[in-house]
DNA sequence: AAAGTGGGCAACCGCGGATGT
DNA sequence: GACATCCGCGGTTGCCCACTT
């Protein structure tokens, strides 16, 4: 495992930047690129580390970057998106624009962190902190479900590989029982092209997948149907022209990689009643990323005008822009959900409401365990749907 | 006014993955 | 396959500054 040259060597300047050394590499990237960057520094007249410049620049030079203090909507996104995909904080950045991956920990570290606890909320497991003590006091053996918490990850398991025909009465979260977590199983499965057959998406939205609302500030309904292996966006019924509005990732057998490695899922029959069978490309890359364009969580998020995804009508704009700021849920019931933030007030969940289509894991409110199943498969929907747009 | 303290931030460090030879 | 190099990431450190005593 090699290490930088550079950081051998001696008579390198360390420390703050000057404004100087800042123009010369401003000078130099803005004319030449990067390129190699251990080479940066000597064409650009820097008595610094390769590293040292690339840091400079990705953290503080790039034209890109946005300045000043965070806004709530960002806030919020980074704590949803850390309770997705743990101390991830580069996928995390690059899910804000203009935003580093550093700015975010530290924000994380000086500020989020001591928020969520002034909440009453344990930032490393996004829970309630009294769910999290009582968590402790359990042996491990009875709650194999969170043995699997990593270091500063909420990562829950999931079912993995459940049989379609399970009954979804007898889902219990303290069954769940998996050998890598949800993150990790979406990561096996999704993150490389070299797996054979078995380790497809369809596979895990088809099998066993299973949803429910998560109170994070956000409200975005989405349901599985595990017949047709298929994820199914439904627009919260705000106006009877958007019931049956429904945005299908179509986990295709085969899901298309193009020529730089991004997997290309199509979204087939996107409706709102006006406009049918519109495509939407689903792509994981920086430009184009499942929240983005599908399933952005937070105002902030930037509505790319070229994206694929069709809207057309000013009106449709507003209501996309609602669904996007609006929690998880399962369903078209959602205006019955309160979408309080969790982190605005602690509370138990209220449970998951699925697709009508969904019989065969319909779960209603009075008849399951609803906060813990909620508990679990809202991040769990969250993990997919930013993994999804991350990893692929 | 000086010293102490804590928070925020920029930068460094060390590691692992990817790639090239 | 072994090794070297580069890149990127996450954890940590240390400086600066505002605030308090």
């Amino acid at each position: 495992m090699g290490r930088h040259s550079c950081c051998y060597k001696q008579k390198l300047r360390k420390g703050l930047w000057s404004p100087e050394e800042d123009e010369k590499l401003l000078n130099y990237i803005t004319k030449h690129g990067h390129g190699c960057w251990s080479s940066v520094p000597k064409l650009a007249g820097l008595q610094r580390c390769g590293k040292s410049c690339r840091l400079r620049w990705i953290n503080y030079l790039r034209p890109d970057l946005k300045r000043g203090a965070f806004s709530q909507q960002e806030e919020n996104m980074i704590i949803e998106l850390h309770a997705v995909l743990g101390n991830r904080w580069s996928q995390i950045a690059a899910q804000l624009p203009g935003r580093t991956d550093n700015e975010i920990k530290n924000l994380w570290n000086s500020c989020l962190k001591k928020k969520l606890r002034q909440r009453g909320i344990d930032p490393n497991t996004h829970k309630p902190l009294s769910e999290v003590e009582n968590d402790k006091d359990m042996p491990p053996s009875t709650d194999k479900s969170n043995q699997k918490a990593s270091v500063g990850s909420n990562e829950v398991s999931l079912v993995d590989q459940l049989p379609k025909s399970m009954p979804s009465e007898r889902y219990h979260p303290l069954e769940v029982s998996t050998s890598c977590s949800t993150q990790e199983l979406f990561l096996d499965r999704f993150g490389t092209t070299s797996h054979d057959n078995t380790c497809r998406p369809s596979d895990v939205v088809g099998s066993y997948f299973s949803f429910q609302h998560l109170n994070y500030g956000t409200n975005m309904p989405l349901s599985a149907n595990p017949n047709n292996a298929s994820l199914s966006f439904i627009p919260q019924s705000t106006s009877s022209e958007l019931n049956n509005s429904t945005i299908t990732l179509q986990s295709n057998t085969n899901p298309s990689i193009s020529s730089d490695g991004v997997q290309n899922w199509e979204a087939g029959s996107f409706s709102n009643g006006n406009n049918t069978n519109k495509n939407i490309q689903l792509q994981s890359s920086t430009n184009t990323n499942f929240l983005d364009n599908t399933w952005g969580v937070a105002e902030s998020m930037k509505v790319n005008k070229d994206s694929q995804v069709p809207l057309q009508a000013e009106q449709e704009d507003l209501k996309w822009s609602e669904y996007l700021n609006t929690p998880f849920i399962l369903g078209n019931t959602a205006q019955n959900q309160t979408s309080q933030s969790i982190y605005s007030e602690v509370k138990p969940e209220t449970g998951f409401i699925t697709d009508e289509s969904c019989t065969n894991w319909h779960h209603s409110q009075q008849q399951t365990p609803a906060f813990q199943l909620s508990d679990i498969y809202s991040k769990d929907l969250q993990r997919f749907s930013v993994t999804f747009g991350q990893t692929l």
